[in-house]
Formats: structure tokens, C-alpha cells, sequence
DNA sequence: ATGAAAGCGCTAACAT
DNA sequence: ATGTTAGCGCTTTCAT
């Protein structure tokens, strides 16, 4: 009689309208195995395409399986195979930045190659959230980080290092920590547009950076200087503007400049947001200057002026690192790699065209 | 005498150098509790901020987690516990667009306020692959899906969706399932679009738009010519492209209808790609003729002429679509929903300034 | 305040 | 070709 109830299916339809919507609870490869009268390793067997189960018992088990709406619970499968489910985590400062996003595509790209999901996160610069967020997805067992550094120091990330996740730094080297990294030629780009502007001609260049905390601000203020010393100048630094985060501070920084009784007459903007305050401020003032800027963006080659930009692959970053990273989760243990991804001059503006 | 080795810790430094570097196994729960000499549901009720540990005896499991770099382990926690660590999956195109990236940027937001991680993976607009993430999704036991739809059927999601997973589809309704939907009003802001050119005297209108296979095309094409009809006028079939999918499409589509007897003095472009496409190659002529582009895009304001967009809140479609979903996560039983985004005509391009 | 035992859903190792 | 048993690392239930 017992028997009779057996193939009742979990939070089937047909049944009173109970007073709870019992959250239907998912069937198991146990119900399978009772609907297929077969034991619950065949099951498994059927569902992991493992050869040797007759066709005509598959058959049964795949008939239970639809039957019942069964679907293989992963973290069951993860826990006791061993292996978690393969993933990995991505933690970037916002996913709504091109610059993050273009780098999130190719991790993704290169992480579906090797049947890995990706779990992306943003940071939103906070270290607090960012080391939160590793730690976090360290419980998940993902089998491995990339993370685009907001913190001073990473030296948190040691003990899961040690214990077997793999992690890759991308744009910044980490802090207090050494690992894998993955950085563009932020001095020798620098040093190439500013050599640029002194080929030109150019006497007073002024360098306009972001803040002197973050990274690759400093690098390419470093480039820019290398590059004005070698042209045989010296850096005036009422010409060196920093602090420099979003374009009205590049347009300020312009206008103020511009109103000296000795003006610059090129602009070194040492990313994608200054040099967009650099052109709307000349546009505004219809002023004469050459301006190259650090970083190539969507539609540049429209802007309303010429411009030099120092462009380089952002995909070839994530593309770059996510390899690191697989090649390590596969057992890599050779010394820890820095990949500088190299950047090119490009003219852009509609009036080169 | 066993007691002098219980306390190894797992690889641990300072062995001998191994013939195999020993993959170096996770401390569980248990190597915690030998460690401390309490049970392991102390260590339990420690690692999970249960009230009921004396301080003292907290501190010695304290100890141990440090000293083996214990970290829980989210499988076997989300297995026994019934509930799986939250998480939520969004199914977009491509993470590199920008229209893409700023929708996984606001769901990102909602799903941390939900303290929910979010995979994230890309369809590339492929019907398989579409479905394949889906499912595997499913099999991982996230608590719901984001799907922006790339098929034409997903009545494969039915048996999941019965099972519990919820599902909201953004930018384009599902096919073949009745489920929760965000979309922006592309009927109404192609009518705004178009009907501002007919205001402005335009009686040869070019219609741009891309495949008809795609939803937002088709709807917006209908909303063009509703503004046609309704100023009075009939839409020309020879002012019309479709399959336009690019700019370089939109570029080859303004300058065949440039070359007619009769050309349009006005273009409607039904998406940004379009757009830009059409700008380009009006400034390439220095033509004269009025535009209207559907999306809103980076820059935009830079165009170097001016150019009426049709705006809207590309977050406001990620954000709303994951309000349902945690919704529907908690509980939320009301009947299926459909929320339309609103549109707002903007000025942009540089001589408006 | 602490512990012992059971078991989540699945796969591994070994039968048969 | 199919089944049985054990157990992954944790939380739950119920004792103590």
C-alpha cells in the first residue's frame, strides 16, 4: 500500500489548494530512482552520460527525470566530487565603467572557454568591501580571483592563497603580496605621448594626473616627467595639475591654466575622463592646443578636435590575466608572472579624418 | 602518542620538499575542533556568531581558525542548510556594450543590497548557448535568473520556474512564457522621436532600423510610423532600411538615401549604432538634415552637431528587473508584472551648447 | 554552554 | 549493467 504514494510528485499539482504555498520542494535523484525503480546510482549514471547503462533503463530513468522536473543539484555534486563547481570571481571597481566592463568581457570570454562561470563584483574602490567581497567568494570556493586592486594591502588574501586558490591582479599590483599581475605600459605610454608633444615642439606642456594615490596616475606622471627631461626640458610644476578625477576637474584645470600669463601650449591628460574635460574646455574656448591623452575611448575618433591618444588593448588585460589564472588553476607553479601590455599612439578627432 | 601529530597543520610549511607538491587540503570544521579540543558544532556556533559560546572557549576556536587558516566551506553549509548561498545569474549579450554592462551594473547594486553575489554570463545572443547558461544556472541553485532574451522560445524554463526559480526578463519579453518583464517604452519614444521631426516641417523622413528579428527594432519602427501617420502624412517604403546593425550599415544607409532624386532631410535612427553611423557620415558631407537617435550614449554630448536623442535610464532597467526578482524571492505571489521605462527627448551634439 | 548523532544530495569505491 | 555503502563538510535536532 505504501507503494501507492511513492511516485506522489514533491509540490505536485492536484492537490488542494492548501492553505501554504508549500515551496515545492525540488526532487532528488532519489524520487528519480523510486519513479524508475531503479537504484539512485543509476541514476547518477544516466544523468552524468556515463556509458554503461542499458538504453532501455536510461530511457526510464530520462522519463522519471522529465516526469519529475529533476535537475542535478551542483552543490551536492560539488561537495562530495571535491571539486566546486568551477568558478571564478572577478572583483572590479564598477561594472558600469567601459574600462571595467571591456576587461570583464574577455575574463568572461576566456573563463567560458574553460567551462568556468564567472562571478562578478564590484568594489566601488571601497578596501573594506573589496577584501569583504574576496574573503566572501573564498567561502564560495571559487577556484580562483582576479582582482583589480582598491586596497593598500592584500596581505589578507595569503592564507587562501596558500590553501590553493589562485589569484590575479589586474591594472595594479597588489599590495604586501605577491602574485600574478597583469599592468599596461603605464610609464613607457606616458613617456611616448608627452615625447610626442616635445617632438612637436612643444616648450610648455602641462601634466594633468588624478590622484596621486592611485597608481597608475603616479606611473604615468613619472612617464610624462621622463619623457619632458629627456627631451631636454625641465617639468615646471606650476604646469602639473593632480588630483584630477572627472572631467569638470580637467575643464578647471584648463581654464585655470589657460588664464596664466604664461600659458601651456599642449596638454598631457593622463586618462580618458581628464582628456574629455581637456577637449570640452578648448571646444568651449575655441583655444589652440595639442593635447594627447592616456587611454582610447568609445567615439574618440568624433571628438570635435584632434587628439593623441595612447591606446591599448583594455580586453587584452582581462584576456591576459584570466589565462594566467586558468593556467595556474591547472597547476602552474612556475615563478610569478608580470605582464605589461604595451600601448600605442593613435590620432583621433574628427578633423584627422 | 597520536595526540603530537593531530595538530598538523594541512600542507603545511616546513616539510620536506615533496616529490609532489601536495595539493594542500582545506581544513574542515573538524581539523578546528581537534585543534581547540571542543566539538565540532562549537566551532559551529563560533564560526557562525551563535550567542551561546563562552568567551573563553570562543577564543580557543578562534585560535585554531587562524592557525589553519579555516575558512567555511559555502558548499557543504548551502547543501545542509536547504537554503543555497545566494545568488542570482544574469543572462545578457555581451558584457562589453555599454547598454549591457550598465544594466549588470545596477542589478549588481540590488543584488548586494540583498547580499546576493551575482554571475554573471554572456549569450552572445545565441539561442543555445542562452539556454544551455540558463540551465546550468538552474543546476548551481541560484535563487532566480535575469534573462535579457537573445531566443525566440524559453518554455524550457517552465519546469525550473514551477520548481522555484524565479525569472525576470528585461529589455524584451520572453517567448513561449508568461514571467515578469522590464521594458523601455520604445513605442512611445519612437513616436516622440519621429513626431518631433514632423513638427519641425519634415515630410521625407528615413526611417532606420535594425533586423526585424529583433523585438526593440519592431517596436520601434511601429512607433515611427505611427508619428508619421498621425501627423498626416504616409510612410515612404523607400525611406525605410532595415537590418541595420551597425554604424558602418547606418554610414552605407544615409549615403544611398542621399543619393536619391528626392532624399530624406530628416533620419530617424532606431538605435546608437545607427546613430553614430548617421553622423558620421553626415559630417563626412557636411550635410544638412535633421536626427533623431534612439538611445542615449557616452558622449554623446560631444557629437560634432547637434543630434535629438531619445533618453532613457538604462540603470532603471537593471534596477527595476532585480526589485521584481528579489520580490519574487521573498515571496512576492502577485500577479505577473510588465514595467515600461519612460523616454525623454534630449538635445545633445556640440553646437547646442 | 556544549556535544553526539543524523543527514542534506550527491559521487566514489567497491560489490554483484 | 546495476546496486550498496560510505562519506564530502556542514547544520540540525535533541541530549546533557
Amino acid at each position: 500500500v505504501d507503494e501507492l504514494v511513492m511516485g506522489e510528485r514533491p509540490g505536485g499539482a492536484g492537490d488542494h489548494p492548501g492553505p501554504e504555498p508549500v515551496p515545492p520542494r525540488r526532487p532528488t535523484i532519489t524520487d528519480v530512482a523510486r519513479e524508475a525503480r531503479v537504484s539512485i546510482k543509476t541514476v547518477s549514471r544516466v544523468v552524468n552520460n556515463q556509458p554503461s547503462v542499458r538504453a532501455e533503463t536510461a530511457d526510464r530513468v530520462l522519463t522519471a527525470v522529465r516526469r519529475l522536473g529533476f535537475r542535478r543539484n551542483d552543490t551536492a555534486r560539488a561537495l562530495r566530487s571535491g571539486r566546486p563547481a568551477a568558478s571564478v570571481g572577478l572583483i572590479i571597481e564598477d561594472l558600469a565603467n567601459p574600462f571595467y566592463s571591456a576587461i570583464a568581457a574577455a575574463v568572461e570570454e576566456v573563463a567560458r572557454r574553460n567551462d568556468t562561470l564567472l562571478i562578478t563584483a564590484s568594489s566601488e574602490e571601497d578596501r573594506d568591501r573589496e577584501r569583504r567581497l574576496a574573503l566572501e567568494l573564498c567561502e564560495r570556493r571559487v577556484d580562483g580571483l582576479l582582482v583589480v586592486p582598491a586596497g593598500d594591502d592584500h596581505g589578507f588574501l595569503r592564507p587562501d592563497m596558500e590553501m590553493g586558490i589562485q589569484a590575479v591582479f589586474l591594472d595594479r599590483p597588489p599590495s604586501r603580496l605577491t602574485a600574478d599581475t597583469v599592468v599596461i605600459d603605464n610609464v613607457g605610454g606616458a613617456r611616448a605621448g608627452v615625447a610626442h608633444l616635445v617632438a612637436a615642439g612643444h616648450r610648455r606642456i602641462a601634466i594633468l594626473v588624478d590622484r596621486p594615490a592611485i597608481y597608475t596616475a603616479t606611473e604615468r606622471l613619472a612617464g610624462a616627467r621622463a619623457a619632458i627631461e629627456a627631451g631636454g626640458l625641465t617639468l615646471d610644476s606650476a604646469l602639473v595639475r593632480d588630483g584630477l578625477h572627472d572631467p569638470a576637474a580637467g575643464r578647471a584645470a584648463v581654464a585655470e591654466l589657460l588664464g596664466r600669463d604664461d600659458p601651456p601650449t599642449a596638454f598631457f591628460a593622463s586618462n580618458n575622463r581628464i582628456t574629455v574635460g581637456v577637449v570640452e574646455e578648448l571646444w568651449w574656448r575655441r583655444a589652440e592646443a595639442d593635447v594627447v591623452g592616456f587611454d582610447d575611448f568609445e567615439l574618440s575618433h568624433l571628438l570635435p578636435r584632434p587628439v593623441t591618444v595612447v591606446a591599448y588593448d583594455v580586453a587584452e588585460i582581462g584576456r591576459a590575466g584570466a589565462e594566467l589564472l586558468f593556467g595556474r588553476i591547472a597547476g602552474d607553479s612556475g615563478p610569478t608572472q608580470r605582464i605589461v601590455v604595451p600601448t600605442t599612439l593613435v590620432q583621433r578627432g574628427i578633423a584627422s579624418r
